[in-house]
DNA sequence: CTGGAATGAGCAAACGGTTGCACCAAAGGA
DNA sequence: TCCTTTGGTGCAACCGTTTGCTCATTCCAG
């Protein structure tokens, strides 16, 4: 049998509450006695129960992560583990532990939602998703339950969340590519189910629109931001009869794929095509050419999530807070045109 | 204040123990008062408390997954997620949570495991890494807590494990490339502190030995599995003044590293040069030259992980168990010489 | 008519901590 | 010398469930 507080209270010769508060460092304990008991938990080899001091102090220090989305493809995504790892770490300094769970479907990931906030086990929620008109959003405001969405949300001011400035970020690398003297810009891979690929959309707009370049909606290809393959987007494109002289794709993944379509059509990237994509995956700089990309920050944007959450627990959920993490545009060859 | 068992019980004129039977579906209550007890816990909106359930039956249906390892590259990989969501897919199904935490040293290991195994919190531990002579290997096997390792560690017979045959998928991918007429094939990315590099070399030596070809150590090249570039290695050994015809990189990331820098000195790919990688990253088939591989099935070592790691929870902690992953060659353009 | 299953439900003790309050001894002030 | 502080500790209730026993019916066989 494990050992228990009041197995170090027999052997101290106090009463359990003075074992639990010297564990928990109370001021009314006096030095002597505190360091008493620490010698004879040491020589036990004591250590708390957290799921009895959970009960019993009514809160678990334990947030739940939510996978959402029915793709399998967003926990496949680099960015992923990286957001992830962020999480962790400023979890991990601030004693809280991480329960991970992904739904494959709209049912599984209701019932998951409502296993996180009913059961008591999780004290905030932490959503990794840029679902458009998530019905899961809308259950957790209802229910007040603490949560902050990773990736911005369509009713922005009803919820807690963080983000890149993706307008910006479409916006800049719009602007860096006209800079190199590109006229026709494509853009692939616009989901209407992900929030991000709209706002780069609305930044690529607004950059051509400050630059005297008309929007052309044939330039503009839809597709399922990870899922699509970027060979086809890109060969939609051109089976229209269309040869843009840059490229702008929704995720490097992307890029690649329309690079590689370019490529067999005999295209030189960046000489005769430029290509950008953006989330600076590992590969980017490896690549051939050298994909420019934008750092999205990944980490920051899972360790600001989890900060976020945790002033959002804390808080008497009065006011939503956001917070937006700089990207940075990383220029390489794929758009260094001679 | 959330409405508890006792709650249920007073609205339905029952004690609180008739309640939990009839949530437990005892055959000692009947069937009308089960009938009546859900149609109130309907009514009353509510949802058992696992904390206070874990607390008295001991047992809280939570495992820990622990990301070893001190290099934060571990988690990026691609196929990281893939066994998360293995082992997410059937945790789900058996109602259990998982508890997920990365070490960034082992330090921060150490106390990780610790707590982990001590705290009463998680029930069994998946432990993500390949690292030799792991110390939080041995202490968990002194303390008899239900364990089980992704990827071959050392002492294979003393732990419980699985993994693909990652000699055998050595061999097949370097019995592959001679079949295509490569005689020079160079070896990238051997990492002694990862078995997985280890027993892929293993496999390339055998292979070669089998089809009598010497072997010849200036063309193995050690790197850190994932952290170096292929880039670089495959300069290492080109410096040497040896153009091979043939090349397996441990990580298809290294293999596009490789490819960039043949194609850098003029060597085209594959019939100058064929080149192979590892682990079927999702780029690989979109790369050009689409990259032959190996997938090695991580959602099914995730999940197979986990289907161990119950029986191991459940067993008296008798035998080992280790579980074989099927591989599957992949043939692409980047090995199909003309 | 009675004794003993069989059935259905409740009591109360866990599970391993935390915490408000009471208590007591020693110290300090009047 | 007595009365109040003050510092240190213990008592016991509580957190929300589970579960081993006990107990009260009902029913049926002997």
């Amino acid at each position: 049998m494990r050992v228990t507080i009041n197995d170090i209270a027999k052997a101290a010769n106090v009463s359990p509450s003075t074992v639990s508060r010297a564990i928990a460092d109370s001021p009314r304990i006096s030095k002597a006695t505190k360091k008493k008991i620490f010698r004879i938990m040491e020589e036990m080899n004591y250590y708390p129960n957290v799921i009895a001091r959970s009960l019993a102090r009514k809160s678990t220090n334990i947030i739940g992560i939510l996978v959402m989305g029915t793709t399998e493809k967003a926990f496949q995504h680099p960015f992923f583990p990286e957001i992830l790892r962020g999480v962790a770490s400023v979890a991990y300094k601030n004693n809280y532990k991480i329960l991970i769970s992904s739904a494959t479907n709209m049912d599984e990931q209701r019932e998951i939602v409502n296993d996180l906030t009913q059961s008591g086990i999780t004290e905030g929620i932490l959503l990794l998703s840029s679902g458009v008109k998530d019905p899961s959003i809308r259950y957790l405001r209802e229910i007040q339950f603490p949560f902050v969405i990773v990736g911005r949300p369509d009713n922005e001011n009803e919820v807690n969340w963080v983000d890149n400035d993706n307008v910006s970020v479409g916006y800049q690398m719009t602007r860096h590519l006209i800079e190199v003297g590109c006229t026709e810009i494509a853009f692939l891979g616009v989901d209407s189910k992900f929030i991000v690929t709209l706002d780069r959309l609305k930044g690529y707009k607004m950059a051509l629109q400050d630059n005297n370049i008309e929007i052309n909606e044939d330039l503009i290809i839809e597709g399922k931001f990870v899922d699509d393959t970027g060979y086809d987007l890109m060969k939609k494109l051109m089976d229209k009869g269309i040869v843009p002289s840059g490229v702008i794709a929704c995720d490097d993944l992307l890029a690649f794929g329309a690079i590689k379509y370019l490529n067999e059509k005999g295209l030189k990237v960046p000489d005769d095509v430029a290509v950008a994509g953006f989330n600076n995956v590992p590969l980017s700089s490896y690549f051939t050419p050298p994909l420019t990309s934008v750092d999205i920050n990944a980490f920051s944007l899972g360790a600001k999530g989890f900060e976020l959450l945790l002033t959002c627990m804390k808080s008497e959920y009065k006011s939503f807070n956001r917070a937006i993490i700089p990207s940075e545009l990383i220029i390489r060859e794929s758009t260094m045109k001679k």
